[in-house]
RNA sequence: GCGCCCGUAGCUCAGCUGGAUAGAGCAUCGGCCUUCUAAGCCGAGGGUCGCAGGUUCGAGUCCUGCCGGGCGCGCCA
């Protein structure tokens, strides 16, 4: 490709120039009188070679060979900016590449296979998936599938807490629902889950079993009340999360830590470390010795461990799986687990600064600008199943990526309902239906489109110019967004994709400007045209993909209408 | 009080690991239907980048201190 080119004949003047250490970097620039590639080499350079930089532009450019990159010019500008412009030819040289990869398009090795773990949703099988659960499968799914595509090997893992006080208070909740629906008057345990589906699981349980545990409140009756409704409730998030589409390598249970005994020795092996200590009846982990604000208390007064060691020992078993890359995707009202549970695990032995973690902000839902809260089933907060129900899969994960994890995140109905390209869904994923479009209309098989010898110069529209340079950016985009594990970056990219399209698609309307029709009479370059379809549809597709969106042949709204 | 995150156009937010005149969508205003989908396209207005210092050729971006908002600071998870 020509950056590569570009850059090659760089580092080639460079060494003539006798420098031997920069770092040569290519830039799109914003303005595209700013030619097609650019770099600020001149400028970094200024300092090293105490010359001006616009002198160091000029000393590149009279050296520099670029009749292989296809630069028909470079240009000295601003402070010290070296800009190339390329033909239509090499601008449009990106195409055949796009067309040949097809659904590989995109992909990178930069991981060279490594096996990394990404950690999500991770809920307490207490009640329903709520937003915030939304929003971590949604990250965390497209998380994975970025880094699929940067050829890392990923295991999605969830992490059930079905173990500790919370499912003890699930249980209380669940029993006093069952005594109150068998008349007894009794008081709701404090701080226990209030919502209707607690009551459902109680007549479940009546309706399935009689009431032979009326009254009963010995550790069997609250036993098999917690098995029971923590098996419902799972059940229950399975299927959530089978709709909203994903799927998970593993499913981890925290009471299988129990009874493996690997809480036992997680135990063992930080005593024997000497960072433990007696206070107050209770057994503390010196965490201060790694950075955090305070000790904490790994096994309590009364003998039973407290969520801090449960997880420092899951996070040992993910290392002993042997996953030196882990990433935690987790809401940042967890964030101060982050700093203990590193802290125990370098206690171990393990590298600062693991696991990784992408925390991210809470998420609230508006309608006509207010916010909406209340949720039949689980009372308290809005469902994630309740959400996509009313919007459809596609907007909600596609909403749940396009602000940075860090950000919060205001989930709007109204635009996510609209059925227009206020919709950034909809823009997208119209976008895409139109490229299939062009083909029905023009009785074209896509799979068909060749990939050599398409006489691609006559893309030279400057939106068609500016359209396959966007398409060249996907792999790099891709790159990035991974890297910053980062999903709303390519969120971006397709809903600039989506808009340089639509001009494009538009300026090709043959009753405003018949010389840009897509379908053109011209034989080269109807044919030149159509491989730009293509290639569009192909880049918005594995865009789409990667989100965990579907990319529809055409948005038909009758249809659509009849499915609603 | 301490820790983490966020303050960018009227609103919701981008800003690519310090670069050129700070961008997009929505909203507002103005053009465009002899339709390969007007469910759209083109254009315009709109900014002390929370405030104040500092670092350097250059700061929305890095450092320090304030101000405002969110979340956390349990022998809960």
């Amino acid at each position: 490709m020509s950056d590569a080119l570009i850059k090659t004949a760089l580092r080639r003047t460079l060494e003539e120039m006798g420098v031997s250490e920069a770092e040569i970097r290519l830039e799109r620039p914003r303005d595209p009188d700013h030619g097609d590639w650019a770099t600020n080499l001149p400028l970094t350079l200024a300092s090293q070679l105490r010359k001006p930089p616009r002198d160091i532009a000029q000393e590149i450019s009279d050296r520099l060979d670029l009749a292989e990159a296809g630069v028909v010019a470079v240009e000295i500008a601003g402070p010290g900016f070296l800009n190339f412009r390329l033909s239509s030819g090499a601008v449009a040289g990106a195409l055949p590449q796009i067309l040949s990869e097809n659904r590989a398009y995109g992909r990178s090795e930069d991981g060279s296979g490594q096996l990394i773990m990404v950690e999500f949703v991770s809920a307490n099988p207490t009640g329903p998936l709520h937003l915030g659960h939304g929003r971590q499968a949604a990250l965390g799914d497209a998380i994975s599938s970025l880094l699929d595509w940067n050829g890392w090997t990923v295991h999605r893992e969830f992490y059930y807490n079905d173990a500790g006080k919370q499912i003890q208070l699930l249980a209380e909740s669940v029993w006093v629902r069952y005594q109150q629906i068998l008349g007894q008057t009794l008081e709701f345990p404090e701080g226990g889950y209030q919502g209707e589906y607690v009551r459902d699981l109680a007549q479940e349980m009546i309706s399935s079993d009689g009431d032979r545990f009326k009254g009963d409140h010995s550790p069997e009756a609250l036993s098999f009340m917690r098995e029971f409704a923590v098996r419902v409730l799972r059940e229950d998030q399975d299927r959530d999360l089978a709709e909203f589409r994903l799927s998970f390598d593993r499913y981890f249970l925290e009471s299988s830590l129990y009874s493996d005994g690997l809480v036992e020795t997680t135990i063992e092996a930080l005593e024997e470390t000497g960072l433990v200590y007696e206070l107050d009846g209770a057994s503390w982990l010196k965490t201060t010795q790694y950075g955090d604000q305070k000790d904490r208390v790994m096994v309590k007064g009364d003998g039973t461990p407290t969520y801090f060691l449960p997880d420092v020992a899951y996070h040992m078993t993910k290392w002993e799986r042997g996953f030196s890359h882990v990433i935690n995707v987790q809401g940042s009202d967890h964030h101060s687990t982050v700093d203990r549970v590193r802290a125990g695990l370098q206690t171990l032995g393990l590298p600062e600064g693991y696991p990784e973690y992408v925390l991210h902000q809470m998420v609230t839902v508006e309608r006509e600008g207010k916010e909406v809260k209340f949720s039949k089933r689980a009372g308290s907060y809005l469902t994630l199943r309740e959400l996509f129900n009313e919007v459809g899969v596609d907007v909600a994960r596609y909403f749940f990526l396009m602000r940075k994890p860090e950000a919060h995140l205001v989930f709007d109905l109204d635009v996510a309902l609209d059925q227009s390209e206020k919709n950034p869904v909809f823009k997208v994923q119209y976008a895409h239906a139109r490229m299939c479009s062009i083909f029905r209309k023009g009785q074209v098989d896509w799979g068909q489109i060749p990939v050599d010898d398409l006489g691609l110069e006559g893309l030279s529209h400057p939106l068609e110019r500016d359209l396959i340079k966007r398409l060249a950016d996907f792999p790099e985009t891709l790159r990035r967004a991974a890297g910053a594990r980062a999903p709303h970056i390519l969120c971006d990219f397709l809903e600039q994709t989506a808009g340089a399209v639509n001009s494009w698609y538009h300026a090709g309307n043959p009753s405003r400007s018949p010389e840009l029709a897509v379908l053109a009479e011209d034989r080269d370059l109807r044919a030149a045209r159509l491989a730009l379809a293509r290639s569009v549809q192909i880049v918005l597709r594995n865009g789409l993909e990667i989100l965990g969106v579907s990319a529809p042949n055409r948005m038909d709204r009758s249809e659509e209408e009849q499915d609603a």
